[in-house]
DNA sequence: ATGAAAGCGCTAACAA
DNA sequence: TTGTTAGCGCTTTCAT
């Protein structure tokens, strides 16, 4: 069939060709004005700068990967959107990664598991050059993973998983220390603990349980088989009180559980703090709300980003370099939920 | 100069090649294979399926993008990661783009614009084939956008932008309305609302000024040139309370700033809902929480995805196709903040 | 139903 | 300092 000619002038992106052509250059000493090569002419690299702007040119991201292999580009691999914590990792990831000239691609893994794909295949296919877990994910999601893998913000995966990534999070153990011992401080000794699944929730259940029995007291945790959100909270608070009523603080393992919480004890007519202290984890934005002002552990989610992001770029340089298994620590929080006159 | 042979066995990523050579076939027919051409002997389908399997063979996307000139990809362009509305909205749209073979990449406005980049021209690189603005973006970004681009959950642009995208929303102004005449069937008169800037703020914000003026009741809105941040939501109560200490119900410009009204609220000795029911805009997760239990607007987010999807398709199928504008109309949610007795 | 071959837009030696 | 020249891995006519 005769092809009609096209109604607009077929609006065809220009192309290095067009480029060079346009500066009257070749398309090599495009390539290399458009990667900041040193040894360029001013006059030529002017030349090239303004037929870009000119064409309104925008250099084509899968001919480049394809030719060098590479996309500067790094795949973020985040747990859950409905967490907001990882806002903080990305900015400080960003914080890094974007100064080095990489891009950062992030998606969420609930929702990509929800579609019955894999997430990290994803990243692989966009030909990622190195992922960041900011999730507990499935090993199995993990085998063959060519490209470099940095976890950040959770400190271990499962067993026998990733025996080659780098890890840099939060000291999730000593957060729960930290929060209980601040409880402690306050004259509160009849403590529990809500809990959930997952590596993080058990580390922070570890430092509860370690403050409590060095203080010479019986730690006391519900929810350890359940789940991490702000009904599991409220579900463990309202076993905790059941368990033993006279609960003077509660630690929860983030910011939504504590919320939860905070609902349980209203209903009970237990007041914040004066009967119930509560502290949270994450120090998401949800803690610094006014009508929450909920006391937290800040495990400094920016610097853990940052510091991943430094990581990986050491990694990529040096594949070989040893592994790197950095844990930050944490800081206290203090807000309304613990403050007593 | 001679190449040293590589220490470890150059792990190369297996090619259409590989696949070919091992299944004993041509680098055209693995290519038939993977995008399910229907005119395979079963056989040679079959052959091409294991030698991908054994080799584990993942399509190489950027010489797809570059050899077919579109990725299937869509970029999705989100006004703020803290506001988790955006997450419904994603659910919706991969609902549709998933299952049409479509790879959808997130980037959050603030995060790109905070590193001074732009995020339109991210998405040009990586050659989305289409755009969906969850956002109000600044009109510049998007001059020379080549693809295809609808505006989802944000009723309308800045005057003058984009004529040719298409636009799926919720229908504000009537949300507005909605929220405005449950509180006047309530039997609340003294209902003050509490906006900001930005289109979404604008539309609600009429919305309850028409009820207030069907119903014969003067309006009396503050925060209009704020922000629309929790922390803008306490101050532009504050500012109400002010102005008329005896208000009987506030609506807020989304549920975040109905969360600050809350702690202003409390902090002036009003109980909710008995003296003062509050509602909310957006239904989001927060809005759910048992210590919050916000009445609130829902714009029915997912479907807005999902119908922003639908909208793409068409569009993407036929480019000239008359440009689509559909508004959604909202529903109410009904909880705690307004329930009296 | 299957194969051959010509690019897609760019990078990276190498040559000049 | 700049130009030439091969590909990168895949899609896509066009033959067969």
């Amino acid at each position: 069939m005769a092809a009609n000619p096209p109604v607009h002038p077929t609006p065809t992106r220009p192309t290095i060709y067009d480029v060079a052509e346009r500066a009257g250059v070749s398309k090599s000493l495009v390539s290399l004005v458009l990667r900041g090569a040193p040894h360029v002419s001013a006059g030529r690299r002017q030349a090239v700068l303004s037929a870009i702007d000119e064409l309104g040119y925008r250099p084509s991201r899968a001919a480049s990967a394809l030719a060098s292999q590479r996309t500067r580009s790094v795949g973020v691999l985040i747990d859950d959107f409905r967490n907001p914590w990882f806002v903080e990792l990305l900015t400080g990831l960003r914080s890094v990664l974007d100064p080095a000239g990489y891009t950062v691609s992030v998606a969420d893994f609930q929702l990509e598991a929800a579609s019955g794909r894999n997430p990290v295949d994803g990243f692989l296919a966009q030909h990622a050059d190195a992922l960041v877990l900011a999730a507990e994910p499935d090993p199995s999601l993990l085998r063959d993973v060519g490209a470099p893998v940095v976890v950040a913000g959770v400190r271990e995966l499962g067993p026998g998983t990733l025996p080659a990534a780098d890890v840099v999070a939060g000291d999730d153990e000593c957060g729960g220390e930290l929060a209980t011992r601040h409880l402690l401080g306050l004259g509160r000794e009849r403590i529990g603990h809500l809990s959930g699944r997952g590596g993080p929730a058990a580390h922070r259940r570890r430092g509860y349980e370690k403050a409590m029995r060095e203080a010479g007291l019986a730690p006391l945790v519900t929810g350890a088989a359940g789940g991490t959100t702000e009904q599991d909270g409220y579900a463990a608070a309202l076993a905790l009180l059941a368990e033993r009523p006279d609960v003077s603080a509660i630690v929860a393992a983030n910011d939504v559980m504590a919320v939860g919480a905070l609902a349980a004890l209203r209903e009970r007519g237990l007041a914040v703090p004066a009967e119930v202290a509560v502290v949270g984890y994450d120090n998401s934005p949800l803690a610094a709300y006014r009508y929450l002002d909920l006391t937290t552990v800040d495990p400094r989610s920016r610097e853990i980003g940052a510091e991943a992001a430094r990581t990986l770029l050491t990694r990529l340089e040096n594949p070989d370099a040893p592994r790197r298994r950095a844990l930050l620590e944490p800081s206290l929080v203090i807000r309304a939920s613990t403050r007593t006159a």
